[in-house]
DNA sequence: ATGACGGCCTGCGGCCGA
């Protein structure tokens, strides 16, 4: 089974490039952040596609999907707790696995409210991995998590030092929620690489490898017996007029 | 020291992203 996290920054924009991506990969699902538009607008040519689309749109900012190979057996958008009118959780059920796609505020903007908020997605979030352990469903929470855990996560100059990626309070929410018994399934595999997901589009970051770890998989118990693999699409990130996020895959090997 | 890239909008500059 394979699951990928790709912040595509407008699907409008990358239609094309996902169609591709989903014939030459094949992943069982594709969650994607920051569609950057409304349930209409979704791109034709990947609802008349071979997945299931299940979108969650806005106007201008935010929206996350999740496309599937097989027809999802139950679907949830949005995150209790998380009480603003922003689309930035969606949830399916696929054979007994639930995937949560996120997109986690970034926190800079806006304040102390903005980066409020961004705790108040944690807490919320961290809630809901809570239940889904006590009900003993498997899980797995992807997507653009804003946050960078540690200093290896991000390259050096890449940030400013009181960025909300890389603030105290931000790395604790994240370890509120590892606390849980979650596994990081990049870095549990890749202890002694970067991995970066995020290379800015200005002043030669991906060249120079200037980039972030912030796009991340989460995983329950159940999920992390079975990983078997994470990488990060580099390539995909190199085309022409791509996306600053890379493509993300997880992969895991069947039950028992 | 500065600028830089690329989305979005009842758009033509400002906001947001990370």
């Amino acid at each position: 089974m394979k699951i990928t996290s790709w912040n595509v920054n407008s699907v409008r924009q990358r239609g094309t490039a996902v169609t591709e991506w989903l014939a030459a990969h094949q992943p069982d699902a594709l969650c994607l952040q920051e569609l950057k538009c409304q349930d209409e607008q979704f791109p034709a040519i990947l609802k008349e596609g071979d997945y299931h689309c299940t979108v969650m749109g806005q106007k201008a900012y935010n929206g996350v999907a999740i496309l599937t190979r097989q027809k999802p057996e139950a679907t949830s958008l949005g995150l209790d707790g998380f009480d603003y009118e922003e689309a930035r959780y969606l949830e399916v059920v696929i054979g007994d696995i639930c995937i949560g796609n996120l997109y986690l505020p970034n926190g800079n903007s806006g304040g102390p409210a903005g980066f409020q908020k961004k705790l108040d997605f944690f807490t919320a979030l961290t809630q809901r991995a809570h239940q889904k352990l006590i009900a003993g469903q498997a899980f797995i929470f992807l997507g653009d998590y804003n946050i960078c855990p540690t200093d290896f996560d991000f390259a050096p100059g890449a940030l400013d030092p009181h960025d909300a990626l890389i603030r105290p309070e931000s790395r604790a929410a994240w370890r509120r929620l590892l606390h849980l018994g979650l596994t990081d399934a990049m870095r549990v595999l890749h202890p002694h690489h970067p991995c970066y997901t995020y290379w800015d589009y200005q002043a030669g970051a991906l060249p120079r490898n200037r980039g972030l770890r912030i796009d991340h998989a989460l995983l329950s118990p159940f999920m992390a017996d079975r990983l078997q693999a994470a990488t990060v699409d580099r390539a995909e990130r190199e085309k022409d007029r791509a996306s600053d996020h890379a493509p993300v895959t997880f992969s895991f090997l069947p039950a028992r």
